[in-house]
DNA sequence: TCTGGGGTCCTAGGACCC
DNA sequence: TCTGGGGTCCTAGGACCC
């Protein structure tokens, strides 16, 4: 492998919730959820919803009571304020160093080769350098992580964050190895990074119950008993890199394998002609992301179940795939092949709960794509109906018009458009820096 | 007709992440 | 009444080929 390097894992704290605090700061020390897109479920807490009890994941309809008896606040998770103040936030960090790794909305990893010469400065005060700008400029308070590895720097993050004395930043580079070994015994095996709710028991039964157990079990037992995948973690527990996260924040970006648009209905649906118009509606979103990274879809899998928790209903779950020939990106081809492949699988008496559009099999739209009859060349069948049809000059102004005047401005009437199965979102705040017409600003 | 070893491709499913 | 919506990687097994 190449050369050890410190690395740095910079993440906000209960980020969603910080972002809403950003704009308005009468919630500021007050417990705030906020919730899924459904309003379905919590899915970020403050410290002071944390210490109410409140889980991650945790349905809403088991917490809304804390509202009277607690003060919590919980507002509808507003995406474009927090895709918004993330690229500002991870623009502000990219300043400290020149190979930053963006890993989610609220994480990046930030290479530290160089830095401890720098200034004379420790890593652990360069961190709290990246902690104060952050803090100062965007208003998003974060803790930082210090390792040889992603891992390491992962765990250090996570008992930074834990832990009250760290102040914040935790390096695991600087530590003696008792101190770190002593460290590590108090980390939970379930809360390394790679080590997920099926692992954690298997692993607590053969003896490995801390992060340090981990790091010191043998990875070629792991790869054999658990996965290759979790051997990786336990080199990576021990300091040796072995692991890639992408996200080069100056590379282009790489585009998805997938893409899989999927929703929970607000009410059970029994109707196949409703399930039909919310398919259309889910082929719709995921061919507009298709054409956004520019592939086309050589295959589709949709998916139709009913509710796992609804005891009472009949347990249901159906998945069909289907190839698309040739490949597409046309929302029409796209959403044709959903409505025969949900003739399928189809089942009366159903109480269907969610169903999804999966696109795969992507390959680059400007290649490959020798059509034997392309729309209104000569000699295809229909070649005179086909003038003034071309697919792609349509689903360019489609998604030109929806970027510019919203989504959902221009669809296909196969979406329908009552769309009563569709949750709306009640608690939702304004998208403050990215539209002129929710600016915070005083109105006459 | 039977035989074998080795390779690729595809798909489903499991595990993990935020 | 009420339980998110995305993703990634790996493996095993079957089909098919030489």
């Amino acid at each position: 492998m190449s050369r050890p390097r410190p690395v740095a894992l910079i993440d906000g704290n209960s980020f969603y919730c910080s972002c809403e605090r950003v704009f308005r700061p009468a919630l500021l020390g007050r417990p705030l959820v906020v919730l899924s897109n459904n309003d379905g479920c919590a899915i970020a807490r403050t410290a002071e919803a944390k210490a109410l009890g409140i889980k991650m994941g945790q349905p809403w309809f088991e917490i809304r009571r804390l509202e009277r008896e607690a003060g919590l606040v919980a507002l509808s998770a507003n995406f474009e304020l927090y895709a918004d103040m993330s690229d500002r936030m991870m623009a502000v960090i990219g300043q400290f160093g020149p190979d930053q790794h963006i890993y989610s909305i609220d994480e990046s990893f930030l290479f530290l080769d160089g830095v401890a010469g720098r200034s004379g400065s420790s890593l652990a005060g360069y961190g709290q350098q990246i902690r104060a700008r952050v803090l100062q400029w965007v208003g998003i308070p974060t803790c930082v992580g210090i390792g040889m590895t992603y891992t390491q720097a992962k765990l250090a993050n996570h008992v930074a964050k834990q832990r009250q004395h760290w102040a914040g930043v935790c390096d695991l580079t600087a530590m003696p190895p008792g101190a770190l070994a002593t460290l590590m015994r108090e980390v939970d095996v379930g809360d390394v990074w790679g080590v997920g709710r099926r692992f954690a028991p298997r692993l607590r039964e053969v003896g490995i119950a801390s992060a340090l157990d981990l790091a010191r079990a043998d990875p070629v037992m792991i790869a054999g008993a658990f996965s290759v995948v979790l051997a990786r973690t336990v080199r990576e527990l021990c300091g040796t890199s072995c692991i890639d996260v992408g996200g080069d924040a100056n590379a282009e970006t790489i585009p998805r394998k997938q893409i899989l648009s999927s929703r929970s209905f607000s009410r059970p649906l029994l109707e196949q002609g409703e399930l039909t118009e919310a398919l259309a509606e889910f082929a719709e979103r995921a061919a507009q992301r298709l054409r956004a990274q520019g592939s086309r879809a050589g295959a589709l899998q949709i998916f139709i179940r009913s509710s796992p928790f609804r005891q009472q209903d009949k347990p249901f779950s159906a998945a069909i795939s289907t190839r698309l020939i040739p490949a597409t990106q046309d929302t029409r081809e796209i959403v044709r092949a959903t409505q025969r492949a949900l003739r399928g699988i189809f089942r009366p008496g159903i109480r269907y709960a969610k169903a999804g559009v999966m696109l795969y099999d992507l390959q680059a739209a400007d290649v490959g794509q020798l059509e034997l009859f392309p729309v209104g060349e000569p000699g295809r069948p229909d070649g005179a109906a086909s003038r003034g049809r071309d697919p792609a000059a349509l689903m360019q102004t489609l998604d030109a018009l929806n970027a510019r005047f919203g989504r959902g401005t221009v669809k296909l009437a196969g979406a329908g458009l009552e769309q009563g199965w569709r949750h709306r979102p009640e608690r939702l705040t304004p998208a403050y820096t990215t539209d002129w017409a929710q600016l915070p600003i005083a109105r006459a």
